[in-house]
DNA sequence: TGGAGATAATTTGTCAGACCTTTTATTCTT
DNA sequence: AAGAATAAAAGGTCTGACAAATTATCTCCA
């Protein structure tokens, strides 16, 4: 007889069950907020243990694509996929990533710098009352006196993604999201200290004053321009610090 | 005496325990590459039981954060974050998000459009021999008689990842492999019985041969164009689809 | 002395069954 | 009929054990 040489199967169990369930979800075959069967029941169905099918429902937990509810009626269901949730965990990540460096800031500067100038012409496209009111009052905050360095950092994160949601582009806005929530801050806490506030705050309120009269391109030079600057003080104070401290981080 | 009202955890330990974890991890007092205690030792040391730790690593582990290896000198390891991996994620997620419609069709065009013209610009600024090859071979490729429908649209994707990676800018490549990915299948599933190929071709070389002389607006208004013109295609063969079929998806 | 193979030890992977906690449905009481 | 007690269902956790993989070590022979 001819042997089986395939199906052999290397990977770990409750792997296995993870993605059979992932791809029952993926396929249609399970729907949104469709109940699974208890993980007693699919422990038998797949004959693994509880354990085994509890861990595989973990990793999918983790990614969003199920949760669970104790009780009768409850058990654990296939949940909507959300933007939100998923730009979470793209800022998360994307956060680690340029934590531990594998980006350098050129790039991400760049990438700020040309995907921003994007947002700005559609913010000035499709903009409605709400978004406008939501950046002006980000720059007002960003001009007061005794803002700490937290809340001005904060702000300005707000500042950009009120501009990003001013797009009105769902799909856009999932992009954004990481790029802002991730490189910003590492930009912004070692600028901030150095600069001029109400520089930044001037900036912003130039950059509104061109989306709010529809002007995309102004608006758009203005982003250019605003980011440019930072970069170079960016650069200048990553120069300082290097050349100043020991390159390991000091605790 | 005073009554001590907080401290009262409702969140599961397995999550506790990922959490705890997971801050040593992003705080550095974990570094990459670095070993974690082995399970029975977290066990105790968390004073869970070891079925809780494992579900906690494995949440981890879902996430990229750590990679387990058994036998002596093994255990669980703090993994090098990596963009590709994050870029798989996002892309599962997005297409998922896509495929459930929680994004409309006009949105996902205007992202394309905006952000792939942003890539011709930045392309035609940076690419380098390589990249150029790269993109010519898909183009050749297209203009195949006998190619699948599948071939091709794995091509057109192709294409258009080469032209993100001709940006030579990594973050930007993290942000836009999401989008090609997860948005172009969906459109070109639609259109390509429809329209000719060699169309799309054309558009392709056009884009190319204005990226080789670095000419970006030239690129990128010809970007516009190309994804303009698919877009008609594509909403007027939405419309048909939605007049002729029944709207629920026939098995 | 050196190398190859057997063996032991370590660590993750899986299992079985039990009990706890939360949540809901039901039933009983007033 | 309203509200409180109760039972049941399901996820959450624990214990202890064994299986499988992988590496370090030891042994034996050349």
């Amino acid at each position: 007889m001819a042997l089986n040489y395939d199906e052999i199967v290397r990977t770990g169990l409750s792997r296995q069950v993870a993605e059979k369930i992932r791809s029952a979800i993926l396929e249609g075959r399970l729907k949104v907020d469709d109940r699974l069967p208890s993980e007693e029941e699919l422990a038998r169905r797949f004959g693994v243990s509880r354990p085994t099918v509890r861990e595989a429902l973990k990793v999918l937990a983790a990614q969003n694509l199920i949760r669970s509810r104790r009780g009768p009626s409850g058990g654990n269901f296939v949940s909507q996929p959300d933007p939100e949730g998923l730009s979470r965990a793209i800022t998360d990540a994307a956060t680690l990533l340029v934590a531990v460096g594998v980006f350098n800031v050129d790039e991400m500067v760049a990438a700020r710098l040309e995907t921003e100038s994007v947002c700005c012409r559609l913010a000035a496209a499709n903009h409605c009352d709400a978004d406008i009111a939501a950046m002006q009052g980000e720059i007002t905050l960003q001009q007061q006196a005794g803002l700490s360095d937290e809340s001005f950092c904060a702000s300005d994160v707000r500042f950009h993604r009120a501009l990003v949601d001013a797009t009105g582009n769902a799909p856009l806005r999932l992009m954004m999201y990481s790029v802002i929530e991730s490189f910003i801050p590492i930009t912004n806490m070692l600028i901030f200290p150095h600069s001029a506030r109400l520089r930044v705050a001037k900036s912003h309120q130039a950059i509104l004053n061109a989306i709010v009269v529809r002007d995309g391109e102004a608006a758009a030079a203005m982003m250019h321009n605003h980011l440019q600057g930072l970069s170079v003080e960016l650069t200048s104070a990553l120069d300082r610090r290097a050349s100043a401290h020991n390159p390991i981080k000091s605790p």
